[in-house]
DNA sequence: AGTCAACTACACTGCACGGTGTAGTTTATG
DNA sequence: CATAAACTACACCGTGCAGTGTAGTTGACT
């Protein structure tokens, strides 16, 4: 009956925070393989050999530190969506609303469209990041709630709202994000807001109820 | 006037082509950083020397690589286009059509998401990569004359076509990249087909003429 | 004061890889 | 056949980096 050895220390919740915040930092910005992990050390102002003590070696941080980030955004998400498309009267203000926070979002820290590069980046390498997450399906669950709650009101005609919601998230972010190069290259915020608005359009175009 | 003293040698076609080749195959799988030169002239069967030769660095290399790949994909979608959208009669039919080989070509290959899941990896290393290319533009704006030809034909309705023709695009492979990581997981070609299906759905309700 | 865990600083190993230099072999060409 | 260019094989250098080992420092708790 041994454990397997890793933890060393336990470690305090502060320091993780630290060593997770400047490795989500320097591997959005160089990638898993430029990112050394001294250099993530030196950003976190902690000893190389603490980084090592708590997640063992470089992969494993590199896993939890997605982990932990994709946790905080889907959690960010959800009281997003609570907060616009939580109690609707005007479908299209509300879904404009949606889509402008949404992206207002995105271009203020570049973060989130920067763990999608990331993720799309190292996805084949470590199969870990493939398996889809319950958060992740959370996500589209939760809106796709919204739209059935929207079609229910007579609001919209979304007979499939998984399917609905998969096409609002593409809609509202693909045209940014293909732009962006998934956050490398910035967009003024009048631009994204043109073309979420345009993305929200062609929703509306199909998803609205007739009336 | 001395030029710039690179090309030791000016280098035959086939060797060129044979290094390209397996340098796009390895870089592909490996991502940049990952790649050896070695592995590439290894898989090219070309000494390593050779390739430097040829192309002075793996920075070089690199950025051939794609050139390269990049015409040789835009040539394939204009031919694709002319064949599925030359003459239409049926919208809805051309535009599955149009959409099916598309899927197919990339559901084949997978080489087209994974060279998109590349440059999104590495677009913030290599800045030349951000440069939008006259061929990436000649590639949507071939689409978006397609598509304003069957709006005169009055067959669709879009009173902006480059617009249209970027929520085609978004909307065809859209969802088919997300689900399979730009091409990292494989996926059923009959999924394939039902996503690209849907996508052409949602396109033609939005842009459909009222008839 | 004494003890123990957390932590840092730092030296060190091993390795993979980018890039070069060069001697010798093949291949094309006149 | 002779000459030159293309090419290979291979040794080699420098460097950056993952990961380890360890001695010494800090700080909390008793």
């Amino acid at each position: 009956m041994m454990d397997s050895s890793p933890p060393l220390r336990q470690g305090s919740p502060a320091k993780r925070a630290a060593i997770v915040g400047a490795a989500l930092q320097v591997f959005l910005r160089e990638g898993y393989a430029r990112t050394s992990v001294d250099a993530i050390a030196a950003s976190a102002g902690v000893s190389k050999r603490t980084i090592y003590d708590y997640y063992g070696d470089k992969e494993q941080l590199f896993l939890s530190t997605l982990k932990d980030t994709q946790s905080a955004q889907t959690a960010a998400f959800q009281r997003l969506l609570e907060r616009t498309l939580g109690h609707v009267d005007d479908i299209e203000a509300a879904l404009t609303a949606f889509g402008r926070e949404f992206a207002t979002e995105i271009a203020r820290s570049a973060e989130r469209a920067a763990v999608m590069r990331l993720m799309i980046a190292e996805a084949s390498h470590f199969p870990a990041l493939l398996e889809p997450t319950p958060e992740n399906h959370s996500v589209q669950h939760a809106l796709a709630d919204r739209l059935a709650e929207l079609d229910k009101q007579g609001l919209l005609d979304t007979p499939d709202p998984m399917e609905a919601a998969e096409f609002l998230g593409l809609l509202v972010t693909g045209r940014v994000n293909h732009r962006t190069w998934y956050g490398a290259v910035p967009l003024g915020d009048a631009e994204i807001a043109r073309l979420v608005e345009g993305g929200i359009r062609i929703f509306l175009r199909a998803y609205r109820a007739d009336a």
